[in-house]
DNA sequence: TTCAGATATATCGAAACTCGATATATCAAA
DNA sequence: TTTGATATATCGAGTTTCGATATATCTGAA
């Protein structure tokens, strides 16, 4: 099991709400299925992130009430709030794809020089 | 240009390392050089990760004497400190290595499935 | 009906990390 | 002689990390 840096964990859910709009608790399922359980976005991880994308202006967000079934409408049900990606989300997706691409390239060419990466050389 | 996180530094720095012994500016030089000058690392960034290594036992030290030409045997010359890639230190780089890839599938996973990824599809 | 487990959001706080600025000193060449 | 390269290293304010903790609702099985 691997937890994230909040660097790749940006860029995961980023991508994931690249797909259409989520809400927390589904995200971090989201990214453990769509990862086979190797990553792991933890509510002490998430929730401050995600708290950064909205104060970034990457995400915009609203809160829908979560009625139980014949509950009373009146009543206070458990509340969840949707995170949707902005244009300036998109944008900054766009680029941080771009950036990990270079990164891991440029990784990838000092690794691949190194006998312990299993590279078997020219 | 890009600065490194202190987990990628640190991979970098291994790999450098597994090539030979190095000193600190000359890691530094070769990280830029060996980067096409993308990557840098400062020394701020650097030496405190570099006593981390060595703290942790992946690598061990030495100091040596640069005298200038024809200087006074006895002259405190510029010092010079030599790192070197011990036995665990070598296990690490092939772990960290080995993880690198792992997340980069993973990530590489969910990228490739973003419209902003410039990925065409199937 | 009651209780465990899943759903759902969020903060706390100690430790670690980041990185520009700063400090110190030697060497080489113009 | 003085500029720029070589060489090492810390400071400190701000940010990140992540297990622990807190709160509350919903669902299904015993």
């Amino acid at each position: 099991m691997l937890t994230l840096k909040q660097d790749h964990s940006q860029l995961v859910v980023l991508s994931v709400l690249a797909a259409g709009p989520s809400y927390g608790y589904a995200i971090s399922k989201d990214v453990a299925s769509r990862s086979d359980g190797h990553f792991k976005l933890t509510p002490s991880g998430m929730y401050p992130l995600l708290t950064k994308l909205e104060k970034l202006g990457l995400v915009t967000t609203s809160w829908e009430e979560v009625k139980a079934e014949g509950a009373d409408p009146d009543s206070s049900g458990r509340r969840r709030k949707w995170y949707t990606l902005s244009a300036k989300g998109h944008k900054q997706l766009a680029r941080h794809i771009e950036q990990h691409r270079q990164v891991q390239s440029i990784i990838d060419g000092f690794v691949s020089q190194t006998p312990e990466s299993g590279f078997a050389g020219a």
